[in-house]
DNA sequence: CAAATTACAGATAACATACTCTGAAAAATG
DNA sequence: CATTTTTCAGAGTATGTTATCTGTAATTTG
């Protein structure tokens, strides 16, 4: 797999909440249940996310996680940094150290190219169109065979309130 | 990565002997040899390949492996698939089981024509042309340090004896 | 202040990938 | 026919990723 499952389900957790009306603190617990994820296992990615600041972390009843931009300045690769590093974007397809201009594998020039497109695209995704698409009827985003609950509805009231509500 | 390290090492052996003057039975151990690779983890992956039908493998002194078909006829995709597998070129970038057109994630449509053209490249990149880069001056293909032997000269000798040489 | 709820932290287990080692089977050579 | 060279086959080891579990710190609520 391109991305491992870790970074995964941090994408997914980050598109679930972006998927939401309003940037307020969801309990992991609860992004868990929905996207179908090991508790534990999901509170340790997005450590990585708090971490890097994407996202910011509150302590006990009510608190949770939020997003710590607007959904529109984070993007995929911000994310895939974040829990898998950049290694995807700039490595040799063979893995080859000193791969580049000066010093190419047979497969560099080609490769290169479509990493770039690769960034390129992870970058030009953001959570605001990630979220946006994950709230329109038939579109998936967790891993078992339980759908997902009926998209949030008010979807089209794009989130102005950006800063996650103050407690 | 990308590829697994299996795979790495399945299309590097193979851009070695496509890049050699001409088809015939390389010994393993040289392969290893030359590309720094352990040379019974590179044995079971050429194992695949000649499973596939990639290649064939002969015992006994003076035997090895040797490209089953023209090298002009085996791209860097046929490798991928008998080696990796060809779920890169058809998974959802964040696995989830029955992503498509009917139930798409929220990055399909972006990700499948990524895929597709991954998939076009790695079609396109038969052994001939990744053989004959690697025979031109600076490009590597080893893994380590060591340089790769002075690349056999008569690359321009394009390989028109394309079965392996019977014995 | 006690109890409940949450994120944080660390240990441990299960699993897959990468790698090593030993021995067998096939083929050539003298 | 014995020896050497090679691929083939399988067991075993090491390491990293994924997942589970148990406990702690912070915060709210009554």
């Amino acid at each position: 797999m391109l991305l491992s499952k870790s970074c995964v389900y941090g994408v997914q957790a980050a598109i679930y909440m972006a998927s939401l009306p309003r940037n307020e603190y969801v309990a992991i617990q609860e992004i868990a249940r929905e996207l179908n994820i090991s508790f534990h296992f999901l509170t340790k990615v997005l450590q990585n996310l708090t971490q890097a600041g994407l996202m910011v972390s509150y302590r006990g009843p009510n608190g949770g996680i939020a997003l710590a931009r607007p959904t529109s300045s984070i993007n995929l690769a911000d994310i895939i940094d974040a829990i898998d590093g950049s290694d995807i974007f700039h490595e040799c397809l063979f893995g080859l150290p000193g791969c580049g201009i000066a010093d190419p594998c047979p497969a560099h020039e080609n490769w290169s190219t479509m990493r770039a497109r690769l960034h390129n695209l992870c970058h030009m995704l953001t959570l605001e169109e990630l979220g946006k698409r994950a709230n329109q009827l038939n579109v998936r985003l967790a891993n078992a065979s339980v759908p997902m609950k009926p998209a949030t509805l008010i979807a089209a009231i794009t989130n102005s309130s950006q800063a996650p509500i103050e407690k």
